[in-house]
RNA sequence: GGAGAGGUGGCAGAGUGGUCGAAUGUACCUGACUCGAAAUCAGGCGUGAGCGCAAGUUCACCGUGGGUUCGAAUCCCACCCUCUCCGCCA
């Protein structure tokens, strides 16, 4: 959520601003609501004034033993005006709400405009890819061939888009969890956190997936009122670890990570990445959380998309880092770095991990803050990232490492997490 | 799942219709005393929002949402959550 006082302030410089992502802010609708909101809410106020001071007389002549019956007669025929006034304020403050909720984060002035991921601009560049002396499968034919990724016996159980992993391969992708989440609470700072994998709407709230993009979630329905969502990523339940929370700025920064499945429904991506596990309505993503102060969240958004990077570097996995355009990122992010790692299959690059800096658009939300000394509280700024989706890893481990004779080499890093073993051959 | 108890400020804990946004204790901050600290004493100390250049001022908030009333932390209804015991269970 945006700051209401900047759209007070220049609704119009917004409106510019959220231009170059591609989002149409309509202004005027927003200042005629605030024009209407202002009016109501200060004769709303004056009118529960008038009305609490008439009653705190009423109670102070009845302490006294007065007769308070003319007094009870004025008040009396207040009630209805002021009923009106309420009803009307609480609805404009409902549909202001609902307003700023569906608006998305300004980009950071450091964000290159642009319609799509076209416009997106190449940071950096990591590792060469491997030459092949032999012609390349994709993982699904790798996995499939080992008898170890078993996307038929998925779609018994459950449907399109979820896999079966057996074997060294199944082993393979607890090894890639483990060796990320030891990486980064042994190198890199971060208190491992284990968190429930169904939220509530507050929750998704927080962080933005509501109420916009409830089409995208997984839910469990029982009543309204407890409805419980499938989280999307791990973003979700670990950011909202600060919510309505006010911490000492000494315990700033914060950094979570934490391995989760993440569920998403993946409506509108039909016919996308049908094959293989690039795109699975449940997958494993250990992801990096930070919680700092504002003038240090930039420089956390370096040093968080550097621990990610990590992980493709130790893994010996090219790839090439991305700053999204205004009009490709998140609707939550205020500036974002996606790694996209080479998968010689494709011939090309594709996302593994996206690292983004939302300043306080989720902490406004939220109310997530933190407090200098006795000062008032302050918003932080929150940022995440993924380290990295362990799903897409495999892949990437399988199709980089594969060798002719359809085995697998395990990469030297992940061997300490796989009881000694280096190659995945067929059982 | 059954039975009972309970949700009040950072914590503890009063308050069962009226100067209650809320006693008191504790924690914390400031000052006094002290060489310094402790103890003691005095004062301060919740969150969000509106209006205002400011000083300030107004409103809302006692789990959540409704209701009754001139007036609700307090009464009524629904829901959520926590705890205890029993049952079941990894």
């Amino acid at each position: 959520m945006l700051d209401i006082q900047l759209l007070r302030k220049d609704a119009a410089l917004v409106a510019e601003r959220l231009a170059a992502r591609g989002f149409a802010f309509d202004a005027a609708r927003f200042d005629a609501l605030e024009a209407e909101r202002k009016t109501i809410q200060t004769r709303t106020q004056e009118a529960q004034s008038h009305r609490n001071s008439m009653s705190k007389q009423i109670g102070m002549m009845k302490g006294k033993g007065e007769d308070t019956t003319a007094v009870m007669a004025e008040v009396a025929g207040l009630g209805d005006e002021l009923k009106q006034l309420e009803e009307r304020l609480a609805a404009l403050q409902t549909e202001i709400n609902d307003f700023l909720m569906g608006v998305p984060n300004l980009p950071h002035e450091s964000v290159a405009p642009g319609k799509d991921e076209t416009a997106n601009v190449e940071v950096s560049r990591w590792g060469t890819p491997r030459n092949f002396d032999f012609a390349v499968r994709d993982h699904v034919d790798i996995g499939e061939s080992l008898g170890q990724l078993d996307f038929a016996a998925a779609v018994k159980i459950t449907g399109s888009r979820f896999s079966v992993m057996r074997g060294g391969l199944a082993r393979l992708h607890r090894a890639l969890a483990q060796f990320m989440l030891d990486t980064h609470t042994a190198e890199h700072g971060y208190t491992e956190v284990y968190v429930p994998y169904l939220v509530n709407a507050d929750s998704m709230r927080g962080t933005g997936q509501l109420p916009k993009f409830e089409e995208d979630l997984f839910h469990v329905p029982r009543t309204d009122a407890e409805k419980l969502y499938l989280i999307p990523t791990a973003e979700v339940p670990v950011t909202n670890l600060l919510r309505d929370e006010i911490v000492a700025a000494e315990s700033l920064p914060l950094r979570f990570v934490a391995h989760t499945p993440c569920f998403r429904s993946e409506a509108g991506s039909y016919g996308r990445d049908t094959r293989g596990m690039i795109r699975q309505h449940q997958f494993d993503k250990v992801e990096l959380v930070q919680m700092v102060r504002p003038e240090d969240s930039y420089a956390a958004l370096e040093a968080l998309t550097a621990h990610a990077e990590t992980i493709l570097q130790k893994l010996g996995l090219p790839y090439r880092k991305m700053a999204l355009c205004s009009g490709d990122m998140g609707f939550s992010a205020a500036k974002t770095y996606d790694l996209e790692v080479w998968l010689p299959a494709q011939n090309t690059y594709r996302e593994i991990s996206s690292c983004s800096n939302f300043e306080t658009f989720q902490s406004r939300r939220m109310q997530a803050r933190f407090r200098v000394g006795q000062g008032k509280p302050e918003l932080l700024h929150t940022l995440n990232g993924s380290g990295l989706a362990v799903g897409r890893t495999l892949v990437a481990v399988l199709e980089n490492y594969q060798n002719a004779d359809g085995s697998v080499t395990v990469p030297e890093a992940l061997r300490p997490w796989m009881g000694g073993i280096e190659q995945l051959t067929p059982a």
